[in-house]
DNA sequence: CTGAGGACTTAGAAATGAGATG
DNA sequence: CATCTCATTTCTAAGTCCTCAG
């Protein structure tokens, strides 16, 4: 069937993702369907009216075949496109602040196509429709060089407002949120944001203390309020759980954290596994991330918990009088700048900090020192409860590792045994020439061994390394001086530790961290 | 106090690119 | 040189937290 040319676009958006489990969900095809037909012309709507009578195999074909005929390009073309996308970049990837050139960090609009939820969202599939220059707020002082807009367009506004960082701005249709264009990572502005970021969480260092004891101390308070504020405080610190705002029920996927948990989140256990008083976490959290955890509690937050849930429902709300903003307030109370989401920047760079002093040791080689760290950061990650599928080649690529392993390992026997011959014949006679293939043999051992004992460390910190993602709590969670003053100590090279972007991002620590910096 | 909107950080998946391997 | 493999970059959704109006 021949579709008007808005149907098609969307009915492509569709076809595009036909190998993705996306389009097996009935919501998703729902929601998709009820806004195909939208875009369909009355006689493709008369038409058009169930989607399991709908083939989209040879539009599929078509992207697939268009895919295919890209990757089959000839160097050079590929080498045009880059450099047209270079130029694309240099246009419009940069901005000027207060006399500086920054870079952009997502400079382009974002195209229409289909929600993409996470986890169980009810919106996923609907259409997000294409931006409109009448659609996007430009923000730049009044004495710049104002961005032209497309031509036969105009922008919807075109103010200063230095009171903001964003640079540009529209509405997006399907959560009507908004969207920001905004500047780079490595930027002035980003990073000055960071640094106060972590100082702001060193700070509750020398307040920790008094919180703890203040909470603890809450758990026993006459009012009900308060104790269920010490005890969300308690899994906020102790379990780096997140804050948990309440979200409009219907809208999203349902996920909850710290202050939002309700009764069926939790199990309570008087006894279990040898252990007293243990509570047994099971939620989704941010972005549909299972968390999952038994974790043994003070016998007065198990009696609060108990006293929590009596007399509530499955769907009642764990902490019913508190809220983060009621929470918000009285972390303020206790420390300027403190609210939940420090705590968890906070024992992050506290865990980094204290796995690194446990776990390297400056007399290691370098891939040891290196699976140190990596050890370290996973400390985090997994505190943080950071995730990741498993990659899909995950359990090939490992064969491949051990193979790789094995096959070494007979180099290695085999060196050695060349070897000991080598030493034999060089005891026989003094012979230069005997004494220098004994000298090459000697070097190939070392080598082997050397190579062998460098994917084994692989092996292991690929191993470990199976479900949790390192990338996020490197990025957002951990005092970037602690891992600038660690590399400078041990004599690891930054680059083992930090790529080009993340060296770029993190110029502000690099430039002042000291030998000796404490979080 | 509540709810909505706005601005910003945090998040994992997907696309892309660089380097290793045969 | 083609292909495969893994790391990096890009993308944009999904949180947090604040302000403002009523």
């Amino acid at each position: 069937m021949t579709l008007s040319l808005a149907a098609e676009e969307v009915a492509g958006f569709f076809a595009h993702m036909l190998d993705h489990e996306y389009t097996t969900k009935e919501v998703f095809r729902n929601n998709f369907f009820t806004d195909w037909r939208k875009e369909m012309t009355l006689k493709e709507r008369m038409i058009i009216t169930d989607l399991e009578k709908c083939n989209f195999n040879e539009m599929f074909e078509f992207y697939k075949n268009k895919m295919e005929a890209k990757r089959n390009m000839s160097k050079e073309e590929k080498q045009k496109i880059k450099e047209a996308n270079q130029k694309i970049v240099e246009a419009f990837g940069f901005c000027l602040m207060d006399q500086h050139q920054e870079r952009i960090g997502n400079f382009k609009i974002e195209p229409p196509g289909l929600f993409r939820g996470r986890g169980d969202h009810p919106k996923q599939g609907k259409l997000k429709k294409r931006i409109q220059p009448e659609d996007v707020i430009i923000n730049c002082s009044r004495d710049s060089k104002i961005p032209e807009p497309p031509l036969g367009h105009k922008w919807k506004e075109v103010k200063p407002d230095n009171t903001v960082t964003w640079l540009a701005s529209w509405t997006e249709n399907v959560q009507g949120s908004c969207k920001y264009i905004m500047l780079n990572a490595n930027s002035k502005l980003k990073g000055e944001k960071d640094w106060e970021k972590y100082e702001v969480a060193r700070n509750l260092k020398s307040h920790i203390d008094a919180i703890r004891e203040k909470y603890k101390q809450d758990w026993k308070s006459k009012q009900m309020v308060a104790r269920q504020r010490a005890v969300a405080l308690y899994f906020i610190d102790k379990l780096a759980l997140r804050a948990g705002t309440e979200k409009e029920e219907g809208e999203t996927a349902d996920t909850v954290g710290c202050c939002s948990l309700r009764v069926e989140h939790i199990k309570l256990y008087p006894e279990l596994d040898g252990q007293q008083h243990v509570v047994e976490f099971d939620f989704l959290g941010k972005d549909s991330i299972r968390y999952y955890n038994k974790v043994p509690v003070k016998k007065s937050v198990f009696k609060n918990l108990k006293l929590f849930m009596e007399n509530k429902q499955n769907d009642d709300d764990l902490f019913d009088r508190l809220n983060t903003s009621l929470l918000n307030k009285h972390l303020n109370s206790l420390m300027p700048g403190l609210t939940a989401k420090v705590f968890r920047t906070f024992n992050a760079s506290v865990t980094l900090q204290q796995q690194l002093k446990e776990l390297t040791d400056s007399s290691a080689n370098m891939p040891e020192k290196i699976l140190s760290y990596n050890r370290a950061n996973r400390a985090v990650a997994v505190l943080c409860n950071h995730q990741r599928a498993p990659p899909k080649t995950f359990e090939q690529s490992m064969a491949n590792l051990q193979s790789k392993i094995e096959s070494r390992m007979e180099q290695l026997a085999l060196a050695k045994k060349e070897l000991k011959l080598a030493k034999k014949e060089a005891k026989k006679s003094k012979d230069d020439k005997l004494q220098t293939v004994l000298e090459k043999k000697k070097k190939l051992v070392q080598r082997c061994e050397e190579q062998l004992m460098k994917l084994e460390v692989q092996a292991t910190d690929r191993e470990e390394n199976k479900q949790i993602a390192l990338g996020t709590s490197k990025l957002n969670y951990l005092d970037p001086r602690i891992s600038v003053a660690w590399c400078n100590n041990m004599g690891v090279p930054l680059d083992k530790i930090y790529n080009k972007s993340q060296r770029e991002k993190f110029a502000w620590a690099i430039d002042m961290t000291e030998l000796d910096f404490e979080f």
